[in-house]
DNA sequence: CTGAAAGCGCTTACAG
DNA sequence: CTGAAAGCGCTTACAG
């Protein structure tokens, strides 16, 4: 357990005052002085491995220079790319980012106290799909740290960014429809916001294409709703052809049923997913997917914050560029021309 | 953007110290006061929405309540259990949890700054598989706060806890063995300690059972890595019947390539992977695992991070409790009595 | 039962 | 070119 000192040991040792300490420390050219003295207080500073004190300097700058991120389930594959994207602008900035799941933000959990709390963090990006109750929101926004809503759409405030859900439901429901497909399905949860913009081109598609938009077979986020999703289709007599799935995860849900129940992907069925990720890549077949421009979304959410403290404009709203793009795998195919026995 | 005052706004309000405004908040007995003053405080507290700053008070108390968990890949679904044993002990314990990726340390970076400063993070607990570069571990250990290395075994200052590798790894084989599999591999990468002892177990079940160990096939950690590894057998002209995976990830890449290259799991190779995850479940067939008590190794490691900020004696080395357990799922089957084609 | 004061370790005007 | 001092917002002995 080394000692590290503080700048008040490092000006006695080498004969300043903290003055001096803390401009060589920060580079600070308000404070002038020699080479001499700098270079003694560097070696003192080396010999001592000095590091500054966080909680100190949070107080007295009156900024923490740290952000927080806050998913519903943090191991979920699609926020890998989000992720990097708000490490990479957080970190040009000069800002370090700590993650934190939605699902330890019961009310009095410690984790939200200090997201609570001033002087740790400087600002929140959430991304929530209602896990978080509106109490704990209300708070969360009552703070001075700036919290910008990701892939949600209603924030009071108005300091949301998504992503253009209605495009990937367009591009993944064309693509289907170039195959030559015509009973064409979308399943996805009905209350969640994207979800149902997803539905909403999905629906546009469709109709573009004269044909019928069906509503969407709820189902939740994870692969055994997606199976149960399935399982209801099947159950229902209903034969679609092809079919545009909410997320990678249902998708997988929609493999393993479809499995079960003696269906090959895609000679009977075609399969898309909103979302993409490695998983999608690996299982058999390859999953197509659409895949959302996440990097930015978590870039823009950094620059919004840093807007917001430096009380410069900025624009909230739907992060269009570049547009939900096409991955084409293995999942889909033209549709069967022979009945289907299923 | 409320204003939400400090305790020196709220004794001016309440006609009261500051030091019986603090005794209000954090329930000190220390400081006395009569049940009128107390009400007083509290709806001015109410009425501000005041709340603490957290950077004063780790200054002033020299301890911030906040552990950090750095992983090396986040996403990565077998520490979804492990995240959650952690966060359930600092919980307990009054502590935030916060997690950051190892693939974010590299040198330089503000979040490595946040965990090498003070003040901000009491303990760290790291599960590295080599990523974060000796230097960097060298300043980390450097630090007051305790750095507790999990699946590792190879801390200079003992501070390491891991999972009983080698069980898990006899655990696997024993499955295959008796199921009548003769001629088993194990896939894992040659230098990663764990997936060391896990060769181990398995060299350790194919002995006693009177039969040849194989050295392992090398991968990483990823899918591809995993069906690189499996092209591999096939290229050897090795017909094993079974095979004992390192992970979850690399078992969906076998998965991948057995598919490609027209090999049918289990009738033609039986697969088992050490770590259980959700996707293991999904798969068709499913996936049969050895899951491995994560959620333990979590618990054991904040205890420690409280054992050490107390100063008490703990036990590092192998959480062997509760052992490694088998997960049958339809991957595994008897080995083939025609012979194979592949 | 309550208040005044010191001090945690910084940064930053200000004075010389 | 360098130092002395104030103050960020707390907590905690200490005095009364």
């Amino acid at each position: 357990m080394t000692r590290m000192g503080t700048q008040k040991e490092i000006a006695r040792r080498a004969g300043v005052s903290v003055s001096v300490v803390s401009a060589v420390i920060n580079g600070t050219t308000h404070t002038r002085m020699s080479d001499e003295t700098r270079a003694r207080v560097e070696a003192v500073i080396e010999e001592l491995g000095y590091v500054p004190n966080d909680a100190a300097r949070a107080l007295r700058r009156q900024r923490s220079g740290t952000i927080a991120v806050v998913v519903e389930k943090i191991e979920n594959p699609i926020y890998r790319d989000m992720f990097h994207g708000i490490y990479d602008a957080a970190e040009a900035r000069g800002w370090a980012v700590v993650l934190g799941d939605a699902r330890w933000m019961r009310s009095g959990s410690h984790f939200l106290a200090r997201l609570l709390g001033q002087g740790s963090i400087d600002g929140i990006i959430l991304r929530s799909e209602g896990l978080i109750d509106d109490e704990v929101l209300a708070h969360l926004r009552a703070r001075p740290a700036p919290v910008i809503v990701v892939e949600g759409r209603h924030a009071p405030d108005g300091r949301w960014l998504a992503i253009d859900d209605a495009a990937a439901g367009r591009v993944a429901t064309q693509h289907l429809l170039d195959l030559g497909h015509r009973d064409i399905e979308f399943v996805g949860g009905e209350r969640w916001v994207p979800t149902m913009e997803r539905h909403r081109g999905y629906a546009g598609a469709m109709l573009d294409a004269g044909l019928e938009a069906r509503d969407a077979i709820p189902t939740g986020h994870g692969s055994e709703a997606g199976a149960a999703a399935l399982q209801e289709v099947i159950d229902s007599g209903r034969r679609p052809t092809a079919l545009v799935v909410n997320n990678v995860l249902a998708g997988i849900g929609i493999y393993a049923a479809a499995h079960d129940a003696g269906i090959s992907i895609p000679d009977d069925l075609s399969v898309i997913a909103i979302h993409d990720a490695d998983v999608a890549g690996d299982v058999r077949p390859a999953l197509a997917t659409v895949r959302m421009p996440m990097a930015e979304l978590g870039a823009r959410a950094v620059d919004a914050i840093a807007a917001i403290l430096e009380d410069s404009p900025t624009r909230f709203g739907l992060v269009d560029e570049p547009a939900p793009v096409l991955i084409p795998r293995a999942s889909t195919a033209p549709p069967p021309v022979l009945p289907r026995l299923w």
